[in-house]
DNA sequence: TCTGGGGTCCTAGGACCC
DNA sequence: TCTGGGGTCCTAGGACCC
């Protein structure tokens, strides 16, 4: 049996956890810029407000029904996961975090019964941190996802649903929205509609050899799952990840080199403390640059560059360097540029550092340098020590209704004051 | 006027090898 | 007219996830 904790509308209740004043009212969350909505309450998402929506198109809506607006506060919801995460721990057996609101565990040597134990996590969860929480269980994580969705939509289950008795998973997965299945997605989900099939059981009475060829094993992943069939699972170490990007789009278009330039030095530089932050080290220095593709009276443009470094590095000044080269590579002068990117890839374990013979840094003195300056910047705060070439000013974002950094920042913590 | 960011995996096709 | 078989590596693109 796996069991998946769903964290509900989580950018949306770790605000409300500490604006008590808003539970029960419409909030949403925007995305960088305050361009879209990416997170919304229930209340929100009775209002007609979607998911991805941009922001303009619903300010007046916003303002006529009161609805609580805030721009994205990763510092918040990151430390808020982790308050999350840590209490699912102390409680399951084996816990695969899956993503910033989201874990899997097992249920391996727990003798209660398995809906009452996910009553009790989910309540747990919510005393511990404030956050409310859908506890899906079932024989595979496919199946686990459905049955957290079914826990969130019907009060009557109390946050949780057990899903393990034949009839009673085929009676689900004949009402089910395929559409909402964990695999199908937007693609697919057309093209299922365009075929007339709606359900979780329609795709099920597919032919398996028709599910493989046009879907590939993924689908066939998917297929085998929704039958209890164990096809994805449980890993309890992270993966190192292969791939580091930081990209941003700008408030406004950014026409001149020397800005594009700081620019990609700093989201280099942020890149590089990603990488030391999980013991890496990278040999493919990547940037890229693009127009607003949604000004369509403007001219387009899109370019990347990937650098190959002769060595795997860990260092922010060889990275920095690279990808100014990059991005001096794909510069032309006279469009609007609305977005730029640096991605880290060829990534390797920083211990596993294989150093060229011809190599002219003193690696053991570089590396003290970048120990010093990733511990400096995470107890004063990021940017206090950055290099000249991101010059002096850090990158602007609108963020027009940004929350306290409740849990992060000793400037904005809480004051309980005696009555 | 205003439209997010960060990932993974799979597949098909081409170049190349013996 | 007919023109092998088996493999690897790389890349671009497409699908998915949150």
């Amino acid at each position: 049996m796996y069991g998946l904790c769903d964290c509900n509308n989580f950018y949306a209740s770790c605000e409300r956890v500490f604006r008590p004043d808003l539970v029960g009212k419409p909030v949403v969350v925007l995305s960088n810029n305050d361009g879209c909505v990416i997170a919304r309450s229930n209340e929100a998402k009775s209002l007609g407000i979607t998911m991805g929506q941009p922001f303009y198109q619903i300010r007046a809506l916003a303002e006529s029904r009161r609805v609580s607006v805030f721009s994205a506060n990763f510092a918040l919801y990151g430390d808020m996961s982790n308050r999350v995460m840590t209490t699912l721990r102390s409680l399951v057996p084996a816990l695969e975090i899956y993503s910033i609101d989201e874990a899997f565990f097992n249920l391996e040597g727990i003798t209660e019964a398995p809906d009452e134990f996910g009553h009790m996590v989910g309540r747990t969860v919510r005393r511990n941190t404030g956050i409310p929480v859908s506890i899906g269980i079932a024989p595979t994580k496919t199946l686990a996802k459905i049955a957290s969705k079914l826990a969130k939509q019907y009060p009557k289950l109390a946050g949780c649903c057990y899903m393990h008795r034949p009839e009673d998973i085929a009676k689900v997965l004949n009402r089910f929205p395929l559409q909402d299945v964990w695999g199908i997605g937007r693609r697919y989900g057309k093209m299922f509609d365009r075929m007339g099939l709606r359900t979780a059981q329609q795709f099920v009475d597919l032919p398996q050899e028709w599910v493989r060829a046009r879907m590939g094993i993924g689908g066939l992943r998917t297929w085998n799952e929704l039958q209890g069939q164990e096809c994805i699972g449980f890993e309890q170490m992270p993966p190192r990840k292969q791939q580091i990007t930081i990209s941003r789009s700008f408030p406004k278009e950014v026409y001149a080199f020397d800005e594009l330039d700081r620019i990609v030095a700093e989201f280099a530089s942020m890149c590089a403390e990603k990488l030391r932050g999980q013991q890496s080290a990278c040999r493919e220095v990547q940037s890229y640059i693009c127009t607003n593709r949604h000004r369509e009276d403007q001219p387009q443009r899109y370019d990347t560059r990937i650098i190959v470094l002769p060595e795997p590095t860990d260092s922010t000044f060889d990275i920095v360097r690279h990808a100014r080269v990059a991005l001096k590579q794909i510069f032309r002068q006279g469009y609007g540029y609305k977005k730029a990117g640096v991605v880290l890839s060829q990534i390797s374990p920083a211990s596993e550092l294989q150093v060229s013979l011809f190599s002219s840094t003193d690696r053991p003195k570089h590396s003290r340098l970048m120990e010093v300056i990733d511990s400096v910047n995470k107890e004063y705060g990021r940017g206090k020590i950055t290099i000249a070439a991101q010059g002096t000013t850090p990158f602007h974002m609108n963020r027009e209704h940004l929350s306290p950094c409740y849990t992060t920042d000793w400037k904005d913590i809480l004051v309980v004051k005696a009555k």
